[in-house]
DNA sequence: GAGTGGTCTAGACCACAGA
DNA sequence: CTGTGGTCTAGACCACTCA
């Protein structure tokens, strides 16, 4: 790692640097899912800089959830697709007690071209192409929306063709190397269109909230475009501020 | 400070001691927002420990952002009613670009005996009382939302008689001392209610988002409870899933 | 220049997991 | 018992602010 040593601008601390190094083999995928990585110890020297320095920079990777750190065994690579972190970007609840585990009927997958909005939120060029998947998913049994996913064909070869999981993000991690590390959520409440009434099993013009989320990964390029349209009539979207 | 040596059981870092000092102090307002802290020596003099566990304690205290800290001039009490700390919890955005300062007009403002929503959302017992609220609050000049804000009236004594202002948690903080530290909202889609059809100028019918809002103090104690009825044709609810 | 927070280091010891 | 991350310390130097 290089010092800085004290340029008129562009000043950037080495924890940083490091935090970069390691982000960029994470985004390399040159450690797995669940992978451990080297100790503080082992990075430190690798990197020639000192312990605490490497230490900030992984505890700053935790906080934004790409590792996990466990005293006495290890640092790892975070996996998403545990029961519990189902729930970090899905965000709908039952109103009364706990939520059972979403489950996914998918409709159809296939590979097109990009429409002006799929472009739009994807920044995609002219002449793109796209894997669009629609899907309907249930929570306790009970359909509770509808969507519309796509993501770039370029970046997801042959993805049309697969067996699709429940928990597309892993997958994408898995198959793709390619890690969710954000999402932007755009929420509407609007009146559910007649389409989309037969695959929710409710009457045409009910009010549901629809959700344009576009999802990032770890260099910030948009890779998915989601839109969902949720019923709540039973069903909370459930959000924390800070 | 105390050490808690090698106990058995119950072991807590020092820092989070500190951190449990500071936070103390300041739900107590013995620091009132905008104020300057000790400097981290003299803190760390105070308490007994070293200058690097203030300084940790002090980053979380930031990372929850309780305060805030400027280098070359201090730690100061975070204010919360700054331009652009207005949008801490008020999430709608005007679709097509960026959002003016939000208004409000009062409806009205009164006391009167909790209902059962009320006790069950605000920890209340029995015969408590609350002081009610109800505005219209308006983007870029047209009304986007009506909302009714409900909170114990022993822990606002005499805020129905005040005039209220557009950003009632700075109100808390400055007049009552009770500090906002996070928000629980749980989010559907509605038909807009006849009786508040006409102060959003819109049918009643109309597909809107209903936002129910439990905000909690730095001690976890639920004390404002807010009920919002939100049009979101031209506007929308912004979520940041990370 | 004095004082503040920000970074970086080196080393000690503690808590925890697993062989 | 060994190795891991977690805590705590002390001190050096850097970047920023303001008088």
């Amino acid at each position: 790692m290089e010092r800085t040593g004290s340029n008129a601008v562009g000043f950037r601390p080495l924890y940083r640097q490091v935090y970069d190094t390691l982000l960029r083999r994470l985004a390399d995928a040159v450690w797995q899912p669940g992978q451990i990585l080297p100790s503080e110890g082992v990075l430190a020297a690798e990197l020639g800089v000192s312990q605490g320095t490497v230490r900030k920079a992984l505890d700053a990777l935790t906080a934004d959830s790409l590792l996990v750190r466990r005293q006495g065994r290890g640092t790892f690579v975070a996996e998403h697709d545990d029961k519990q972190s189902v729930f970090r970007f899905f965000k709908l609840r039952p109103d009364g007690a706990v939520a059972g585990t979403p489950t996914s009927r998918v409709v159809s997958a296939t590979e097109a071209a990009a429409t002006l909005d799929e472009r739009d939120r994807l920044a995609l060029l002219r002449n793109a192409r796209v894997v669009r998947m629609e899907r309907v998913r249930a929570l306790d049994g009970r359909p509770c929306l509808v969507e519309t996913i796509a993501v770039p064909a370029t970046l997801f070869p042959g993805l049309a063709a697969m067996e699709l999981p429940n928990t597309l993000y892993s997958l994408y991690a898995t198959r793709f190397g390619i890690t969710i590390a954000t999402a932007h959520e755009r929420l509407k409440a609007i009146a559910l269109p007649a389409d989309k009434a037969e695959l929710l099993g409710r009457p045409a013009g009910t009010p549901v909230l629809e959700v344009d989320r576009v999802a990032v990964d770890l260099e910030d390029r948009p890779v998915e475009w989601r839109l969902s349209t949720c019923l709540t009539e039973d069903i909370h979207y459930a959000s924390v501020l800070r």
